[in-house]
DNA sequence: AATTTCATGTAATTCGTTACATGATTCC
DNA sequence: GGAATCATGTAACGAATTACATGAAATT
């Protein structure tokens, strides 16, 4: 989880823990917060299993202890991204959204329709339990479920979204490339089919 | 959280470990789902403590260890409920939502407020980091956010669907019952007001 | 001068999981 | 007779949290 979220913001600049919490908190905080005391002892796990390389650099103020990737740790991110996709953890999803823009197309679809089968797992779960609910008993237990099932379908046509997005652009530009090797060839942008709702 | 989870079931009918599993997966399965090694230890240590009490009954097919709530539960149960409003942690929710039922009108429309002034927050929040993360940068992230404020959205219409309905209640009967104390005198069915979409 | 923000870390604890182990009962 | 489900448990481990501790630099 933090080791994914680590490294997938050191592969975009090299960064020292307090920064590194900023910038999670800036793009997951709806999701996830992560606190300093299991960050700094991850950097350090990580430094040690050779996934991140320190630097102490004079900042503008005070010391610091800058990470960067290093090819190991770019393997190790794949890795992560991938991991547990049969069983996709329901809080991993927002993570692995968050740098998916550091894989290709491919791999990305790939992502994106496992979450999408895994939710539709759950409406069929979801609905299931709400008939063998409903019979008058509870009400806030049988409104939650019913709330619930509502977000997932919003989930799903999300990702619907995504993907069409996705396929259409792996159409056009036939430069693939695949899990495992060296940068992407500048990852381009995503053009958000989200509307604001009231801003 | 799972004790919690524990006594809101068990106050609605005794039942052994195997049972309460099932009926919390069809509760809160969307949400959580608990294993039993960590059910069956959390109702072994709640019965030292004092919280529930086991019997052991010979039930259909073979021996079971139906454990049921004691009047010092009662009161773990509200205190858990209230505990930890100020900091409502996103994924404990679910949980009171569920057991909202086994408390009085005054209390749930307390922590529904909670609730809903948190996700109001969080709208604050998400808003502001989406401003700062827009220029540009990471569509992925930006949808991720975009996404994630809208269910917020969703959230707050609904916990304002609820407060209307509670409020209208409270305004009704007149039979008011607070924090501590018996039991609630037959908690009065819910109109769930939230459509279901495609059944 | 005091407060806030920046910056890094350690230790104890919480809360859960997975894997393992066992055995009875029911269904096919 | 074999598989699935019911039913209960233990041990090892994991991933995070909270609380604690420290101190420099910037802001007011």
């Amino acid at each position: 989880m933090l080791e994914l979220a680590v490294l997938g913001l050191l592969k975009e600049r090299p960064m020292h823990g307090y920064e590194l919490r900023k910038q999670l908190t800036q793009r997951l905080g709806l999701f996830w917060t992560v606190s300093f005391g299991s960050l700094y002892p991850t950097l350090k796990r990580m430094e040690r299993r050779g996934a991140v390389a320190r630097a102490e650099v004079r900042g503008e103020g005070r010391m610091r202890q800058v990470y960067r990737v290093t090819p190991a740790g770019e393997l190790l991110f794949l890795d992560l991204l991938c991991e547990g996709l049969d069983t996709p953890e329901q809080e991993r999803f927002p993570l692995r959204m968050a740098f998916l823009g550091h894989v290709g197309p491919e791999l990305r679809i790939r992502l994106l329709e496992r979450r999408k089968r895994w939710l539709q797992d759950r409406l069929e779960a979801g609905s299931q339990s709400l008939r063998h609910l409903s019979p008058g008993a509870d009400a806030y237990a049988t409104s939650l479920v019913r709330h619930g099932l509502d977000h997932t379908e919003r989930d799903i046509a999300w990702l619907d979204d995504l993907l069409a997005t996705e396929r259409h652009r792996l159409d056009e530009e036939r430069g693939s490339w695949p899990c495992a090797g060296g940068t992407p060839p500048e990852p381009p942008l995503y053009p958000s089919t989200q509307e604001m709702p009231t801003p």
